[in-house]
RNA sequence: GGCCUCGUGGCGGAGUGGUGACGCAGAGGACUGCAAAUCCUUGCACCCGAGUUCGAUUCUCGGCGAGGCCUCCA
């Protein structure tokens, strides 16, 4: 390995260098979609960000040493209710199967947009109770989870340094807390790990009666069954760090008697709109899909590579405002790039070093952008331009043009020529416009030797 | 109230204790029949105040401002 990689870790508010428990087998777990509606371009933000670095590590680690896991949440109120409204007439589990199984493939579809290649293992919750019932039995076992009310409720006060995550000790949680104190629970701090379900709500057979998981322990049993009890990376968004993230960690570590659950954590800040946080509670969010699909925003569509690239413009941890100069401005950079196939070259190491250093993709992007500069001019660089595209993820590829097309084009491009040595130009410029309106680009350069023009073209991507 | 980020030129955005990255836009120029594309030139920015220092945008403290979490949320 050539460069160390640092990564700041969430857990300790450090940039530390990483080193993964097997070198052979590095493990992430990134929290995915909860499919009941389409995802919006916040939610696609994580999708990307930890697809870069699965790129990375892929790269530094060899392809077939990393397993990335991404989960689909398929168990949720929010699913619960989309299914009742949006098909009455159906069994609710033969509704909620509609829901849940349109709204992944649409969500497949806008991050396939995205360039971001598929996890290793997509668990969903659902093909997972088994695994919660036996880490919440653990938990019962272990005292760190008590039955109330027909709810099974871990116990926060069991676990000593519960909130190492967030920084949140328990005693200064309770002054300021906003939520109402259930009384069954032990502590205001306590969450569900199981809750029985009433007959139009979807339930599995458990010890504690038929019911359904909390948020929380899906992702507890997914990352052990796939990834271990203690692996490398978990990563999410800001928003997950508390509770979602903190509570993952206590169930697990409880669960198995661990010092850690991943050795890292990694979280992505916001996508804004006018400085807000995007959120689907608060109405102000655009979907991937309207993006790529619609005229939604700034009054035109959107190539998935444009929304990509806008993405990783800016670091990670920073939030993002989300605006139509902002797209415009990394569709004019991808204009500007060559178009090639990855190869088997090696990236550029100024790239590299650039990601290896807490994903800083913008200084990426900067040093890509002057690789294009020198690709277009010197055509020995373009391995390694390909290269350095391919490990973002945002390498232009080749438009298909077809042949008949292209002779068809170059004619007229000769046609032109001859009509300009004739100082013919009105109908020089009539054959530039047209073939601009059919989005192909001419380019009118000289020969370096004999002064002649020459005048090449491309199709606008 | 508690906790956590952040504040750099029109916009985006790195970075550094000691003359000001870079990209986009803009301006000027070359090229062109005119354009486009391309190339060249051009930016004296670092929230405020105090402190540390020979020297701070960069370190410390305080202030102001913005955002986030504490409730479903990427």
């Amino acid at each position: 390995m050539s460069v160390p990689l640092k990564f700041y870790n969430t857990l300790t508010r450090q940039k530390t260098v990483f080193e993964p428990i097997d070198p052979d087998n590095v493990r992430m777990y990134v929290c995915g979609p909860t499919v009941y509606d389409y995802a919006h371009i916040g939610n696609a933000r994580p999708a990307i960000v930890f697809d870069v670095l699965y790129r990375l590590l892929r790269s530094v680690y060899g392809a077939d040493h990393v397993t990335y896991a991404r989960n689909i949440t398929d168990v949720d109120d929010k699913i619960n209710a989309r299914a009742l409204r949006d098909h009455p007439g159906l069994p609710l589990n033969e509704a909620i199967r509609q829901v849940t199984e349109k709204t992944e493939t649409q969500y497949h579809q806008d991050i396939a947009a995205l360039g971001c290649l598929p996890p290793n293992v997509e668990p969903r919750a659902t093909d997972n109770i088994p695994q919660m019932i036996e880490i919440i039995e653990k938990l019962i076992a272990r005292n760190h989870a008590y039955v109330a009310q027909g709810e099974v409720l871990f116990d926060t006060k069991s676990m000593q340094d519960y909130g190492q995550l967030s920084k949140r000790p328990l005693d200064e949680q309770q002054a300021g807390a906003r939520i109402a104190v259930d009384a069954h629970k032990k502590n205001p701090g306590d969450f569900v790990l199981w809750k029985l379900s009433s007959e139009n709500e979807p339930g599995w057979e458990s010890p504690w009666g038929r019911g359904r998981p909390g948020w929380h322990i899906e992702c507890s049993a997914m990352s052990q069954r796939y990834l271990g009890e203690v692996f490398d990376i978990h990563g999410g968004g800001l928003d997950l760090i508390f509770p979602h993230h903190e509570n993952e960690i206590a169930q697990s570590r409880c669960a198995h008697g661990t010092q850690v659950m991943a050795n890292l954590w990694m979280h992505n800040g916001f996508v804004q709109v006018e400085g807000r946080k995007m959120s689907k509670s608060d109405g102000n969010f655009i979907t991937i899909n309207e993006l790529l699909a619609t005229k939604t925003f700034g009054g035109r569509s959107w190539p998935g590579e444009v929304l990509r690239l806008a993405m990783l413009m800016t670091h990670y941890r920073e939030p993002i405002d989300f605006s139509v100069k902002r797209l415009e401005e990394a569709e004019r950079l991808l204009g500007k790039w060559p178009a090639a196939e990855p190869g088997t070259a090696e990236p550029c190491p100024i790239v590299m070093e650039a990601l290896a250093d807490d994903l800083n993709t913008v200084a990426a992007v900067q040093r890509l952008h002057a690789l294009a500069q020198e690709a277009n001019g010197d055509s020995s660089m373009m391995p390694m331009f390909a290269a350095s595209a391919a490990l973002l993820g945002v390498l232009p590829k080749k438009a298909e043009v077809d042949e008949a097309v292209a002779s068809a084009v170059d004619a007229l491009v000769a046609m032109r020529l001859e009509m300009l040595k004739a100082k013919n130009f009105a109908e020089a410029d009539k054959i530039r416009n047209e073939l601009g309106e059919k989005g192909i680009q001419l380019k009118d350069g000289k020969d370096p030797a004999t002064g002649e023009r020459v005048t090449t073209w491309e199709m606008k991507r």
